[in-house]
DNA sequence: GACAGTGAGACACAAAGTGTCTTATTGTCT
DNA sequence: AGACAATAAGACACTTTGTGTCTCACTGTC
């Protein structure tokens, strides 16, 4: 797949780019010097320019997450367990996201649509790629996919507007948060 | 002078865009947006544009300076002890200098321009506005314009490549190279 | 009611960025 | 050695963005 050198180098230079200048104000060219890959290379590994280069970027951020998620449910005893897992490490890796808050800081619209309107279906079709095989085990997949995509908009929500009542991020809340609202419907 | 409190909003949005942007990326309408001016008015104060009030910006930047460094020489005790204060609070300034630090990073071009090539005549133009009134004490005018310039290229030569045998930060290390280099001279 | 200062926006022009090509170069494979 | 693929460099037409100057309508002050 992409597992080209020179294309993670620009999807890295692209990142970098964004965090000191903003999305408004990269262009090709700086990513491209970034990168130390000419202009025509860019264009010929993401054609489309700019757009793609970015779209491609998030699906790669996408899967970093969802891979460095998976990575913490391994040792999960039970499906309590796992849900509460699920919570608290996305809602810590959303808090401690770097790229992510320079983002949401310096262009607060684009990044916000990219958690909710326009980006959330994709996020919820990675999550369900990424989740669904870890709840298999538990129950039928259609439901897995529903119980999925409700455990993604409950983490991104929670996440952009905290709660007086409830942190997902502290494993004793998300757990009686699991108990309340979650096991009861599944 | 420049009371008018518009004028230092918009220099204060200049220097903001700048430190968020890079002096590259900026433009006058990033000032303007950001100092809540229009843009006419931007061009009222400023005629020239973007390298009249950048101009503008680094002339308040050194009075600025030199009005903080002016506060750190009041008690000085004899002559020894004001060139020890001046070296000493100078570099000290020039090392905690957000702004400068973040020019230099991002445009470390310019930057050194402002403070060697094409800036240096300015700055020394005025120190010595500040500072020989000062000297004047100590010594006659012309001789007090002659220390006053030689002072400053020697901190910014020592602050932008610091020495292993000096260290003009530090009272002790400042007042050995006052009473070895400067006083003997003068 | 005259007046100075402002914001909004139209305007022509300049500059920068974009996306597509062509060409020459470089390193690799056989 | 020669064929090959991938690249850097840069020319190009085009679009977008920024610039500097104006005009005009609005607002508060004397």
């Amino acid at each position: 797949m992409s597992l080209d050198p020179a294309e993670l180098r620009v999807l890295d230079a692209a990142k970098l780019c964004c965090e000191r200048w903003g999305l408004a104000k990269v262009t090709i060219e700086d990513i491209a010097n970034e990168a130390g890959v000419s202009r025509a290379t860019l264009y010929r590994m993401f054609p489309g320019g700019k757009d793609i280069l970015f779209e491609a970027l998030r699906v790669r951020e996408l899967e970093d997450f969802f891979t460095r998620l998976s990575g913490h449910l391994e040792g999960a005893v039970d499906f309590e367990d796992l849900l509460v897992r699920c919570l608290m490490h996305s809602t810590l890796e959303l808090r401690s996201d770097q790229h992510l808050s320079l983002m949401l800081a310096s262009e607060p619209g684009d990044t916000l649509g990219q958690l909710t309107v326009d980006g959330l279906p994709r996020i919820i079709r990675v999550a369900t790629a990424f989740l669904a095989p870890v709840v298999e085990g538990y129950m039928p997949m259609s439901e897995g996919a529903r119980l999925v995509e409700l455990l993604a908009r409950l983490v991104i929500s929670y996440f952009l507007a905290p709660s007086d009542q409830v942190d997902l991020g502290k494993p004793e809340s998300a757990r009686v948060f699991v108990q309340t609202f979650i096991l009861p419907a599944f």
